[in-house]
DNA sequence: AAATTTACCATACATATGTATGGTATTTTA
DNA sequence: TAAAATACCATACATATGTATGGTAAATTT
């Protein structure tokens, strides 16, 4: 994906994603310019050419509200960001780890949720599989036995999430695998979100 | 939802559904005038008025491309309306359905796909449950093993395809229910389209 | 039979919109 | 140290955009 943003370009193109994600409509130049509080449209201007440049964005000439996001896939970047949303552990495979995740840059998708990609197969008792798209909503709180994604050490795992007296447990809904139990005075252990729906492609599967 | 609007209306209504499933991005009253050759934007102008008026649209004022949808969840209308896609024929239950849908009036969603409500129990060995929306497109050829939306009768059902030598073969995933063989010369059966993905909301959902 | 709705037309207006050009000051890169 | 990139400013321009008003003819409703 081209070359490194600077902050403030960083600031506009999270502004347009999020305009995009909230209200599915990409923002006009003056309605960019007057969030950040710009005098006039051309510093916008300028500022979008160099994010073209960069090749996160692609601008319809002419068109209004012509930004359009050139990620992969629209939701995904190809790089893992965990550290933005779990305070800056980088995605790593955790020893145990049946459950890794590509977080999106992206990190408010419909609304406030963002979207994670499912390996392994600890949750097929639950219906969920290896390539199904969670949507995470860091927003909700985690209530016994919903479905929530956590950060454990430098790992991030989809389990079940069970709050005991002292301690908290995550459930694979698989019997194979032994529940995780973290003590309530665990340092590195971040609950990231709760899972608030799943999407599965069914385009290339058969049988 | 209102009340029915008129052919013209359906069609410019239809046509900014289309705009904003395949660009993201409702279209100015220009670019409707222009699909549809009118020689000015307050022919559309005044068409849109009745839409809004009839409860399918919302406009934001002086906002360009500010024509919003106003169906229940961008995705669904109250009614089935499976005539539209299945020649006319109204959906009702089928005498066996275990799986019976609601249609959208959208009948092409992302791209020219739309969304069907799972019901019944039939496809849960297949992961799918009550409550799953499925993405259906009408334009992908239905290949063996592959789930299909299929009308039989007045009833549309979603299960596995599979073509046999003078049939084709409607299987369930659940073996307690019987495998539907269709004669090729079967007049009330129609393949409706290829399931390429489900969602599942999770929202609600605990233990 | 009268009134309303529908479906177009034409013209006009204020402002929104993307774009172009040129300028200044600071920071980063070569 | 010189060149380039960054981050703003101001002004200008052609056209896009939503909106308002008024008109005509046919179809539908009351």
């Amino acid at each position: 994906m081209a070359r490194e943003l600077t902050v403030i370009q960083r600031k506009i193109l999270d502004y347009i994603i999020d305009r995009i994600k909230i209200y599915n409509l990409p923002p006009t130049l003056a309605e960019i310019a007057g969030y950040f509080g710009y005098n006039n449209r051309a510093t916008v201007q300028q500022h979008l050419s160099a994010i073209e440049r960069k090749g996160y964005i692609h601008r319809n000439p002419k068109l209004s509200r012509g930004i359009v996001l050139t990620f992969e896939d629209k939701f995904f970047v190809p790089k893992p960001v965990l550290g933005e949303v779990a305070a800056g552990n980088p995605l790593t495979i955790y020893p145990d780890a049946i459950d890794t995740v590509a977080l999106p840059t992206v990190a408010k998708t419909p609304r406030d949720s963002f979207l994670l990609k499912v390996k392994g197969e600890s949750l097929k008792d639950a219906y969920i599989f290896t390539g199904d798209i969670i949507i995470v909503n860091p927003n909700i709180e985690a209530v016994n036995g919903k479905f929530v994604v956590a950060v454990l050490d430098d790992a991030a795992v989809v389990k079940r999430f069970y709050r005991e007296r002292s301690s908290i447990e995550l459930h694979s809904e698989n019997p194979e695998y032994e529940p995780i139990v973290i003590d309530k005075n665990y340092p590195n252990f971040k609950i990231v979100g709760v899972v608030v729906g799943i999407y599965r492609s069914m385009e290339k599967m058969v049988g």
